[in-house]
DNA sequence: TATGCCGTGGCAGAAACCTGCCAGCGCCTG
DNA sequence: CAGGCGCTGGCAGGTTTCTGCCACGGCATA
């Protein structure tokens, strides 16, 4: 093969995919949920009885979308693959095998004879790639992690209470800055600490950190 | 020019790259730390007068080493580049122009006439590794909230203390946990809420949790 | 040996946090 | 209009956290 080639349609596809990805080696998977890649619902499971422990898979909150999904995640989970969810929309898919071939889809929203894809084993293309995948790879949180803080989508109120924990003052100071009383101030607290899953305030400040809500 | 092509030394580099970066696009340079680029200290200072807002800087924490570097990185962020640490090695360089053309570094140690660089223009290349980049980007900390922590390197005692507060159990408990006594338990919490910077424990949990420190 | 320093642990008092309880108010519905 | 519901705010009691103080033990040094 040499070093840059174009793949037309996931026929094509799964000809140059399936014996790279059969032997079991390192395989790294980074798509914005489970139809970037054709067959990701089934390869998942077929590959369960392998070495499951070298298969990573990085996805967009976008996979945990639908809950039939969500649970093949967790079901690629409890076969031992690694999944993590990241915060950004990971538009363009990309598969790495054995660190040395890597794959990218570039039509997301083609149909599967005219989806087209990009297969490389140029050591430095690939090289520069999956460091920047492991740079995202390293900040994204585990699956679980995520599906048990579930991204909550705070409203105004408990974002403005976040802020206001994060801020570092007594729970006095913030309730008078929100204008609110201490009492309503405490509920709010204990609801945004039973969104976050935190039995204590650091605990919550972590999960809060790990997932950026701090930044919204 | 082809789609991918290897460049010869750090004299090569700069005559192809010089043109690219020249006219004030979007610039974004990922690298372990300043000397994965050559030139990286110069031309932030040369470009300063330009667009600096398009200027996106990715490092490593080894950046931060070298004291002089850091004022450098500070000085970059002073003239309006966006400047972010991530906890990863990054041992890849890359190097993105207008996100149409990306060149990675291919020898980190290796000498300005040896060192070999790749550059390509392939659209499904450059999108996919950007894509990459996006995504570890999103999760990089500032580097002045980086700066700000400082990373605190925590010994052992101090990362058992940390885990035990993410745990959201008691202090009485995480105590005994640990085998010392309350008073000493709450002496390493109080240090561990100093090291990060925090006046409450859910500040210090974000803190804690941006900066992946629950993770080692 | 005596002294000083440092870290640990117990204790106490204070501050901060947590939550149940209840009253009051506003809104909605029959 | 009356009644029900949800939310707020004050209060009280309890729990958890915080930190100063002091005694003690171990270690190093003169």
């Amino acid at each position: 093969m040499t070093a840059t080639v174009t793949l037309y349609g996931d026929l094509e596809l799964r000809t140059r995919l399936g014996p790279l990805a059969a032997h079991g080696g390192e395989f790294v998977n980074i798509a914005h949920d489970l139809d970037t890649f054709p067959g990701a619902r089934e390869s998942a499971r077929l590959r369960a009885a392998g070495s499951a422990g070298a298969v990573r898979k990085l996805f967009s909150p976008a996979v945990l979308a639908d809950e039939r999904d969500r649970l093949a995640l967790r079901e690629m989970a409890a076969h031992g693959f690694q999944v993590r969810i990241t915060a950004a929309p990971l538009p363009q898919g990309t598969v790495f095998v054995d660190r040395r071939t890597m794959i990218l889809a570039e039509s997301p929203g083609a149909a599967a004879a005219t989806r087209r894809y990009t297969m490389s084993n140029a050591a430095a293309l690939v090289n520069g790639a999956y460091a920047l995948f492991e740079a995202a790879w390293e900040a994204a949180a585990d699956l679980e992690a995520f599906l048990a803080s579930d991204r909550p989508l705070l409203d105004d109120s408990a974002r403005k209470v976040l802020r206001a924990l994060g801020s570092g003052v007594t729970d006095a100071a913030a309730a008078r800055q929100l204008g609110m009383s201490l009492r309503t101030y405490h509920r709010r607290v204990a609801e945004l600490l039973a969104i976050l899953g935190a039995d204590s305030r650091f605990q919550a400040g972590i999960r809060a950190g790990e997932l950026g809500l701090a930044r919204d």
